[in-house]
DNA sequence: GTTAGCACTCGAACACACCGAGTGCTAAAC
DNA sequence: GTTTAGCACTCGGTGTGTTCGAGTGCTAAC
């Protein structure tokens, strides 16, 4: 559809706005391309590009600027990856190196990482689908009347919840329905762990009856989708955008990574293997329609899935993020998978 | 040192400042007094008061603004806190019990409410002070390269940490070692920990030479002041305030809330009972030169203190603030410990 | 198909006048 | 001595007009 010529054209476009968030005219174009060719002819290829709604004029004396199909097309057909320096790959294995131990940290850390990689703000979603397994429920009272209900599952995420207790803590007791919770339940996957408690040991359990509405509660709460995996990192980011000098139109976006539900719903479903684009209108959420979302998934044992990703303007530097994201995900597959770089 | 009528005419103008972030002219405060006076004689006590530090002008020809000593003053000696309204102290009420068998889930949202009472950004730090008490240690295996280490404190605060084995996982030596740990750590407070550890059990633990180190640095790290207690809320009201609309101001003050180290440094040490208040270069962090910062503490059992509080414009709603503060570190205090509200 | 030439468009930047809120000062009134 | 009316003055904000220049579209020539 697309002549050799208007696809180079395209691409200088895109590249020149990306850098300099400037509408490009047909004189830089002309004085960028290898084969000279003067503005005059370079005006009329980018009035065709416009008339097939790859590029547009932000008024009718400025140059163009590309639209979204533009980038579309750029990122599914004209960019090229850019690969990470090897300085920079060193950079990266420090960080990670360094708290080597700590998986909980590692993924918290990460959001920030990529976001200094890319410039873009980043945020990383820990695994999600439940068919991580209980590996271990642990009661531990912290005095009468509190105690608190930990459960472990074998991702390695941990929750947590203190709870009042009804009355005084009967130590034996509560050791008793941790065991039993533990004997019964360790290995069932979170989603059928409420079923089979009903099911399975509900008879058992009911011999205390007011306990046993409360357990349930718990464990409800225990492994209701959990916010604490949510982690945005260099929100600051975006205020750097020339696009988003605007209060009106930073506001929202702000608002909406303020909020884990947010970042949830702007990252959408996890989706297929490797890096995933996302332009303007593509995205669902109103706040993020003058953005574009970059994605990629990765992997911890037991194949749960999380998301990496970067939002930032339209104007994104696709081959950079992509790039990035793509040398992230598969390391913390890889330390998930293999414990180490 | 201020006459009466001096410190009616300051209360005057800060609250009108304070409602509208216009410069207040005489003939406003002329009309907004009871015992009538002229703008003539009200501009005359003006001047006096800008003469003194109390006001200023931002250009010679507009009204007047407080100065932060005039908003000093107003804090110290002019203002009346204002109280909850029933509605208000209902709406409070709900929240909080909705989700009582949750402090996590209390102190995570109390960011949030504090946030939607005041229209500031609230922030809420957890419990500091090391005087907690462990609890309780815990090893769960994930399986044969990994594990998670838990441990919980008398204050109910759990602290979580994946690691990676050096050697497949011997079920049997780790529970040893956790039995040993909890027999001997347990009722230690959590500055001792490390101490302890190294005099009264380094003996026995170095039986497991290559272990000890490892056990070392994990219970260094899961004690260390950790960020997890730092929430902030409502980080985009700041947006709202007509002061901040520039983004040059904006942006030192997001960057610093999006940093947990930042907001710590903020506030600063915990201080004494009641509701204290930092105006503008009484905050040491550059960034909130121009903010104000109210802070409360609230006590869990066993004495621990924590701090609420909001960050907003030196033209702040003090009374309004110092209202819902107090208030809600009450709320908060007795909620932690008589368990309800 | 390409290019030079040229008239045209339109936003950004700047200058200028005007408006009005508010001041400070002086002199008169209480 | 305190208060007030009167008045000239100040200064930022707003709206208008002008200029400038980057960039375009079109036409005609190469």
């Amino acid at each position: 559809m697309l002549t050799e010529r208007q696809q180079l054209i395209l691409r200088l476009v895109v590249d020149d706005y990306i850098r300099s968030a400037e509408p490009v005219g047909s004189r830089t174009i002309s004085k960028r391309m290898e084969a000279h060719l003067s503005p005059a002819t370079i005006r009329n290829e980018m009035s065709d590009l416009e008339e097939m709604g790859y590029l547009e004029q932000p008024h009718t004396s400025a140059g163009r600027i590309p639209s979204q199909k533009g980038y579309r097309f750029y990122v599914d057909h004209l960019l090229q990856p850019s690969f990470l320096s090897p300085r920079e790959i060193a950079q990266i294995r420090r960080l990670f190196r360094e708290r080597l131990d700590a998986m909980e940290h590692v993924v918290k850390q990460t959001a920030g990482i990529l976001s200094t990689l890319t410039n873009y703000t980043a945020f990383v979603l820990g695994p999600m689908g439940e068919e991580a397994k209980l590996r271990h429920i642990q009661v531990v009272p912290l005095g009468e009347w509190a105690a608190v209900a930990i459960l472990v599952t074998d991702s390695g995420h941990v929750e947590k919840k203190t709870v009042i207790l009804p009355d005084p803590a009967d130590l034996a007791e509560i050791q008793q329905l941790v065991d039993l919770l533990n004997d019964r339940l360790v290995g069932a996957s979170i989603s059928e762990l409420k079923e089979k408690l009903e099911q399975q040991i509900g008879l058992e359990l009911r011999r205390h009856v007011d306990r046993y509405e409360r357990v349930l509660n718990l464990i409800d709460e225990l492994t209701a989708p959990t916010e604490e995996w949510v982690y945005v990192g260099g929100t600051t980011k975006i205020l750097e955008q020339p696009e988003f000098r605007d209060l009106e139109k930073l506001k929202p976006l702000l608002v909406m990574l303020e909020d884990a539900n947010g970042v949830a719903q702007l990252v959408g479903p996890p989706m297929r293997q490797g890096v995933q684009v996302r332009i303007g209108y593509e995205n669902e959420l109103s706040a993020a329609q003058e953005c574009s979302v970059a994605t990629a998934t990765y992997r911890i044992h037991g194949g749960q899935v999380g998301i990496i990703g970067v939002v930032g303007p339209t104007r994104m530097e696709y081959g950079r993020v992509i790039g990035v994201l793509h040398y992230l995900s598969h390391v913390l597959t890889d330390l998930f998978n293999r414990g180490g770089l």
